[in-house]
DNA sequence: AATAGTATTATGTCCATACATAAAAAACTG
DNA sequence: CAGTTTTTTATGTATGGACATAATACTATT
């Protein structure tokens, strides 16, 4: 038995983790309710239940009302990337920031995007092109739709200095949103743009942002070659 | 003034999201502390800050002691990546999942693995190289270095049907790691392994794990084009 | 005016208690 | 035995009160 006692949540889950890891629960293993936990560790039930709701939330545990809490067979590691405004990315990294707007028009777009925006075929939208850059050497290539139904004042917008990317964020509030990342080729244009050789293998990231039912903007930003997203697991 | 009553998180938390959104509280602005708002929405103050510790953790509020809450003014989007085994991601695209090893080696590694690893440069580790399949085509391109120093039992498994990737998961506990990714060019044999073109943009997943201060295993997943990795905002 | 100490304040957390809720298990019923 | 209802149980959450802690604002001191 143990007479040491957790006294903040903290140290709870310092705890469960040091047993998990130690192999006392296994993967897949119940672990004791947590009323019993409580007795043992000193402690009120509620301190143990946010010890583990917040290891839960993290994938680590699976819990179950009436069925108990398990250590997860298959511990789903949870990346969570932080996707800011591109401007402090690149001062983050400690690089001058740079902007220069590409293109900047009214156009009835592909039936790709007005699919995917869910807008009338026929409908104009705003779109943007534009790069940002790092140092002086192109950072990521921006080529944005803006649903002007939705966003009200950004027809009045001109995009020269500050990016579609910053003012929308402050801007146009979302409620909801997609995100993919993926792998593409470089297109002669994209890659006049970013500097690079053709057929370069570019990071993409794709968004599509909604107010609701209607979509506010979809957006793909192309990162030059050697590009990495990282965070910690 | 509001006579309706907010009785559980949930719905302070919705409340709260619907000022923000319709610009009552604009990004930057320090809204009412927790004493004001529990008595605003006639609720204790505990179930005020379950709810706006739950939108500070998602990246909306920026909460600190003393200075009070205040809506991000640059409202930073946490897109959660759930990094699941290869196995259950196929599964779960109702594809049928399929595993081939295609190496497995004991061997001194290059410079760059055993330096990002920290191991000693003489150390020889385990190197298993596989591909993971999605209804009889190629998916995945696994290759990964093993410490057997930290991972005992790791040289006594063949990985010629349970794959490193799931077995590590269920056998080697980690501490923390690192995940990294981006876009690369297919080099001739991973074209060959992947069934694609050589130069084709690849989508690259570097992933190093650790247990306390020495490495677990680092691997690189290679998918084939037109890979998306997705999630929600 | 710079510095050190002190008061104030908003968030962070713990506690005991109570009730809500989902889901499994058991009891019941035809 | 299949299908339905009831009981049990572990987690989920609300509450009021208390104290902890960090950070700001204020005050006294040199």
């Amino acid at each position: 038995m143990n007479n040491t006692s957790f006294r903040n949540w903290q140290s709870v889950q310092e705890e469960v983790l040091r047993r998990i890891h130690a192999r006392v629960w296994k993967p897949g293993d119940l672990i004791p309710n947590e009323v019993d936990l409580a007795l043992e560790f000193g402690c009120a039930r509620t301190t143990v239940n946010r010890a583990l709701r917040s290891l839960a939330e993290s994938g680590l545990l699976d819990r179950r009302r009436k069925a108990g809490t398990r250590v997860a067979a298959q511990p789903v590691a949870k990346a969570t990337l932080d996707i800011t405004v591109i401007r402090m990315e690149v001062e983050g990294r400690g690089q001058k920031y740079g902007y220069q707007r590409i293109e900047r028009r009214e156009a009835v777009p592909p039936l790709a995007i007005s699919g995917s925006m869910k807008t009338h075929a026929t409908r104009s939208l705003l779109h943007v092109r534009a790069l940002h850059m790092a140092d002086d050497t192109p950072y990521a290539f921006e080529d944005r739709w803006i649903n002007p139904e939705v966003v009200r004042d950004g027809l009045a917008e001109s995009y020269e200095t500050v990016s579609a990317n910053e003012w929308l964020l402050k801007h146009a509030p979302y409620t909801h949103g997609e995100i993919a990342f993926s792998a593409i080729s470089a297109t002669s244009e994209e890659a006049k743009v970013l500097c690079c050789h053709q057929n370069s293998a570019l990071f993409a990231i794709d968004r599509l942002t909604w107010d609701g039912a209607s979509a506010v903007t979809k957006v793909r930003l192309l990162f030059g070659p050697g590009h990495q997203l990282r965070t910690n697991l």
